[in-house]
DNA sequence: CTGAAAGCGCTTACAG
DNA sequence: CTGAAAGCGCTTACAG
């Protein structure tokens, strides 16, 4: 006995039940050329027929194009990262477009891959948030692929790039808790590790300034936080406890962490915002949904993502409205909610 | 001026560098067949001489594979999707796969075309989690793709699939919350569409079986949601204070909604659970962190997820530890936290 | 408007 | 262990 696996059918087996050529059979399927009515439809009744299926990735290899494209950040497990990623399917997915996602983990290595590894990729442009690039790894924004980097400081000018006024982000929520009477405003974030986290070290070059222009200093209250995370939040506001040093605010690097330090400082006992101000930065879903819900540097993630893809996308199907590769600051608001 | 557009390297240039031909560079890339110290060493200078990568799209049309694997769920909206979708993803990549998401919109069209539409699809295996698809649509799901379904209720035998026990879901929730003594126990969830929310129709039957046993009647607090997020649980919570139907639980048909219905309440003035007890179905990441922590009925969506990835790339492998397709059923277990 | 043929860049039996 | 050649299934100049 011989197996049954059929053999797919091909354009050519349409071709021939429909008696005209391969040529046809693509014609009619991708509407490139037009066809006689009789044509098309005896062409359509063979697909339907023959239950035919294009074969993509024969068509990828002739026409250079795969209809993918890649997101590459550093880990899902960070809310903001997983809404960047699930908004770029979302966007993606209006203009036609399939969305692959690859974690990096922040790891140098593999963030030299996405750009420019062993393989090229299957896809046809990125959208990539670098976090362990350093300056010489920076040849390798400018490969062949089409790029939309999102990034924490421009990076390179001749590359698509959405960056976010890291040191504004700081300055604002710390003006934001200074304005809400707060003095002793600590800050949760900033990793020590100088290559890793420079949207840290730029926001906490805002908070400083903040504290300086009000007459304060800040050394006491840093505190780092390795991830970024709700249990790296939980984690900071225990140590933040321990140290036994007073404050009646936290600037958090990010919302995730803000909410795990919320949620600790409660646990503890203390009132948010009665007795401590917490803010943070991003504006995530969980933001507006927690008790009590989080003040916080806003950024639409959303609209984030939608951007770099219809920018990719413009860039790869070199649209007209393409000005060629531009640096642009994305915006961001503070937004009041209960634990300011 | 001619375009400086350079033409990308190929195998075969990467042989005439170093002296061999492609195919013996497929053999070194590939590790397919041994070859010599030597030969292997100048390959390998060639390729980085060149700064070669491999064109995977020709590897996907002569290998028949693409090292893409699709996920498709209704909507990444919804909490428990967008964390199985994003589980599925990280599972995929410690297996070498990547992952493309999909989202049906629970449209019965696109889901169609998800199993077998017009288009062979770029990847090479399918987990799917169908929604709008009826009984009509079955001969679909054993087409030439692998395929692993995640569904509400057994759809085909000849299909592997990863089925929740939805009737005992509702039935485990409820008896919870008779066991905390609670008596006029709404229900959140059933849309009254019959084609559609299997799920929410299984959940309520265990609702009203858990009632039933107990003596008591439910008709008047059952609360339609038309759509399982955040905000559905706070317009249904709001509906069912309307009524002015006296209740002392609410059970969910997931935790999005019950965490929506959890603020809603609270905004109204009632205490959770002082006046009103609520059980969500999931146990997303929200249910833990939110505050009051929400009890629910746990299902393992990263477990989950990573169980139908793992089946599917054996599936696609030809593991030997490959049985055939089977029917497994997915555990569920009530976690009590703060709402009950 | 349509056919016959070349070619996209790989992998893999066929020889040696 | 390696070379020369066929072929995966499309699209697209080249003819007619």
């Amino acid at each position: 006995m011989t197996s049954t696996q059929r053999r797919p059918v091909t354009m050519a087996d349409v071709g021939a039940a429909a008696g005209v050529s391969s040529r046809t059979v693509s014609n009619v399927l991708s509407g490139a050329k037009p066809v006689t009515p009789a044509t098309h439809a005896a062409v359509m009744a063979a697909v339907r027929e023959l239950g035919y299926q294009m074969n993509v990735t024969a068509r990828g290899l002739r026409t250079g194009r795969t209809g993918l494209l890649t997101v590459a950040v550093p880990a899902l497990r960070i809310d903001y990262f997983a809404e960047l990623a699930l908004a770029a399917v979302d966007e993606a997915e209006r203009h036609g477009w399939a969305v692959t996602i690859q974690q990096t983990q922040s790891d140098r290595e593999r963030e030299r891959a996405v750009l420019g590894g062993h393989d090229r990729l299957l896809s046809d442009g990125l959208v990539f948030q670098p976090h362990a690039l350093g300056q010489e790894d920076r040849d390798l924004l400018v490969g062949d692929q089409p790029v939309v980097l999102l990034a924490d400081h421009p990076m390179h000018a001749d590359v698509d790039q959405l960056v976010l006024d890291n040191e504004g982000i700081g300055h604002a929520a710390t003006t934001h808790l200074l304005e809400r009477g707060r003095r002793r405003i600590a800050m949760v974030g900033p990793n020590d590790d100088p290559g890793l986290s420079t949207a840290g070290a730029y926001r906490r070059q805002g908070w400083s300034r903040a504290l300086r222009s009000a007459g304060l200093s800040d050394a006491s209250t840093l505190v780092v936080a390795q991830r970024w995370t709700w249990d790296g939040g939980v984690r900071a506001a225990e140590e933040l406890l321990a140290r036994g040093v007073p404050f009646d605010a936290v600037f958090c690097g990010n919302d995730s962490l803000a909410l795990g330090a919320v949620h600790a400082l409660r646990r503890h006992g203390l009132d948010v915002p009665g007795d401590v101000a917490v803010i943070g930065v991003d504006d995530v879903r969980d933001a507006a949904r927690s008790t009590p819900a989080l003040s916080t540097v806003a950024i639409d993630v959303a609209e984030l993502a939608a951007r770099a893809v219809r920018l990719l996308v413009a860039q790869i199907e070199r649209d007209t409205s393409y000005e060629g590769p531009r640096t642009r600051t994305v915006e961001h608001r503070v937004v009041q909610r209960e634990t300011t």
